[in-house]
DNA sequence: TCATTATATTCTTAAAAGTGAATATATTAA
DNA sequence: TTAATATATTCACTTTTAAGAATATAATGA
């Protein structure tokens, strides 16, 4: 039950769910999602280590940067199965929509170094 | 995104998850769930309250009893999908057996009416 | 070693969520 | 209409959650 309420609770929050959506389409760094969603660094530290703990996201570090991925749900049932359902799922939606459309144009070398 | 996040959140707290699990075997009022639960009676009757508002629970009025039942999701692909999984997550939960093997023993008549 | 920089963590604050006691509402029956 | 009772709502309180500023950590290169 526990770890299922966390999985729950992971996926229950705007900010997360965006972080999700975009690593569907790419491995990506923290600078380069905080460029993305327009939020603090700190923000989207933190709502990584949630989706980390969740077993939702795992990252490999490269220098400096530090690439997230979504897992394959390999040890879970439920993120399994969330994770694959949310492929399709929220992908009508403008402000998903909007923010993926903005990844392309998004570049480690230009948006990290502030 | 909303009505997502809304379903999600809802279905983010052991409470409401439990309630879901026992509307899976049978058609509930709130002083059954009360008693299932072992919670007072407006934290049954507030978890209903968020349970439908995210589209997961619907009831009908017998006299001055409400019968809680789990909708068929028709009107949310997440609904109808949660919904689905959960007929099988956590059934091998100790938690949720316990929960349900008390069903059976509690009887409307004796319990209400306090 | 020192400077730079990407990320993580701590701290503080504000808002949200969850609970039960008390109260209100609604339905039924006398 | 009044009494009884199942459920809903309000209120007060506590815990949790989410955010950003400030700070710490870690990796790289000069």
């Amino acid at each position: 039950m526990k770890s299922f309420i966390k999985v729950m609770k992971a996926l229950s929050d705007p900010t997360r769910i965006k972080i999700v959506k975009m690593l569907q389409h790419k491995t990506m760094c923290v600078c380069e999602m905080r460029e993305a969603l327009q939020v603090s660094q700190p923000t989207v530290s933190k709502n990584l280590k949630i989706l980390e703990d969740a077993g939702l996201v795992d990252f490999n570090k490269d220098g400096l940067w530090v690439d997230y991925h979504l897992t394959d749900g390999a040890k879970s049932p439920y993120v399994a199965s969330l994770l694959g359902n949310l492929k399709h799922w929220l992908e009508d939606e403008e402000e998903v929509r909007e923010l993926i459309g903005k990844i392309p144009y998004i570049h480690r070398e230009e948006v990290c170094k502030k």
